[in-house]
DNA sequence: GGGGTTCTGTAACAGTGTGCAAGAATACTA
DNA sequence: TAGTATTCTTGCACACTGTTACAGAACCCC
């Protein structure tokens, strides 16, 4: 409860120099501060004056070493993004390391849930998630893709991850449960839909079976699908329909 | 600029009927005058006190009638979802009407965007979307799905198109347009990938032509896997790759 | 020691959601 | 019609939020 704890704990050697003031604090004290706030107490407990208060200064010190919010979140996202940058990728075929990695992006954006929802929240998930979207790319090149094929299939393995997990994300969130579409469905009354379809969409999903699934499925079709000669695009949809029924 | 007028053009009759006090507002007032703003100025204009001075009241008043201001962001979504119940869905094959109501799930969100923004907040995009996750349903059901094997294709298009649609969206925002993933891809120098497909990941995204083309390979994925004999989940991803392989 | 830079605190501004207590306007009732 | 009861509305306050102008310490260097 000793809001000066955490800074004397971080940067004790500073607080010795000084007799009162000057905290000693570095632009790198502030960041790590705020994600470990972040990391413990969730998004929505980083405001400046609590993060403030967990450093035992007040709200211009912050704003004086990293600047406002924005620059703060930033900061925590690129401090995070940097310690999960290394990965183990395994299988033996290009899909199954393809495969892999996704399924690595999904369980780093899970361990790193606070950090994760904050950068979606300013919309710099990609920031977050720059060194796994590189270790994306170098399966796809692995694969056989390259250019704007393997653009396009890295783009839409990324979009696809990040739909599942707001998903993921929203179920474990208490708040506004009643809400969730399996709750929805049990309110459903459709003559043209059966009742053990009915019932079947009232039960909680299992959100990672179905993205495994999911995933795999593009990433099926995005490696099996013609080379296209640079960057044509013929008019709307005609082209992916008989690209993937021949 | 006049706070009242908005009121007025709403409800004339009964700012009559009262000398000056007592606004005449009902609820549905309130929702359709908080809706109306959200739609024109932006779901971070929705505030109390902000909707109270378009209705020319205070909030109190909007706490007696329609209750918090997650009450009043459900109610309008209620209200929103309603308008937007009735679609024209296309195409002479399943897929291709699959394809269609997911297409439409698409177009509505964009064009109701602010509202759209505001469930995703909130996390009730599912009560926004819910007559079209019907139709889309239906649909399923008539290309032959039925039980947990439409539950499990109908969740994977949604989500993957929440995925599609936050990145929609974050692209038109122009607020930190720098942390997109086309231009944190014009700074990267990996030796493993070649110069032709770091290029090709700086161009900005088609997002609506990726989303067709992902969502369609999902839809022939799930309409063509084999009907799986009520709830099995055999180990991991070992089903996945066999189902898809042969 | 003096001057300059760097850092920090105080206080304030303009917002946000929310709740309490009181009064006015209407509806109901005897 | 008079009086009560209910519904509606307001004013004010509380506890927050991000942000900034100003002033004064603390430090470094000469």
């Amino acid at each position: 409860m000793t809001t000066t704890a955490a800074a004397a704990t971080i940067k004790p050697q500073n607080q010795a120099t000084g007799t009162a003031k000057r905290a000693g604090l570095d632009y790198e004290d502030v960041v790590v501060a705020a994600l470990q706030l972040v990391e413990t107490r969730g998004a929505e407990a980083l405001s400046m004056r609590k993060l403030a208060a967990e450093l035992g200064v007040t709200t211009t010190t912050i704003y004086h070493h990293v600047g406002g919010r924005d620059d703060l979140i930033l900061a925590l996202i690129r401090h995070s993004s940097a310690q999960q940058a290394e990965i183990m990728i395994e299988g033996q075929n290009p899909a199954d390391r393809i495969q892999s990695v996704s399924e690595h992006i999904w369980s780093s954006a899970l361990d790193h849930r606070n950090v994760t929802a904050l950068a979606h929240q300013v919309g710099a998930t990609s920031l977050l998630a720059m060194p796994l979207e590189l270790a994306l790319a170098r399966e796809l090149q692995a694969a056989g893709l390259s250019g704007a094929a393997l653009r396009d299939a890295l783009r839409a393995i990324l979009m696809c991850t990040a739909g599942f997990l707001v998903v993921a994300f929203r179920n474990e969130a208490s708040i506004s449960a009643e809400y969730r579409s399996s709750e929805l469905w049990s309110e459903v009354i459709d003559e043209q839909i059966d009742a053990e379809t009915t019932q079947a969409l009232c039960e909680p999903p299992d959100v990672f079976l179905l993205f495994q699934q999911s995933i795999r499925a593009l990433i099926l079709h995005f490696i099996t699908a013609e080379p296209s000669p640079s960057k044509q695009r013929p008019s709307k949809k005609q082209r992916n329909k008989g690209a993937t029924h021949d």
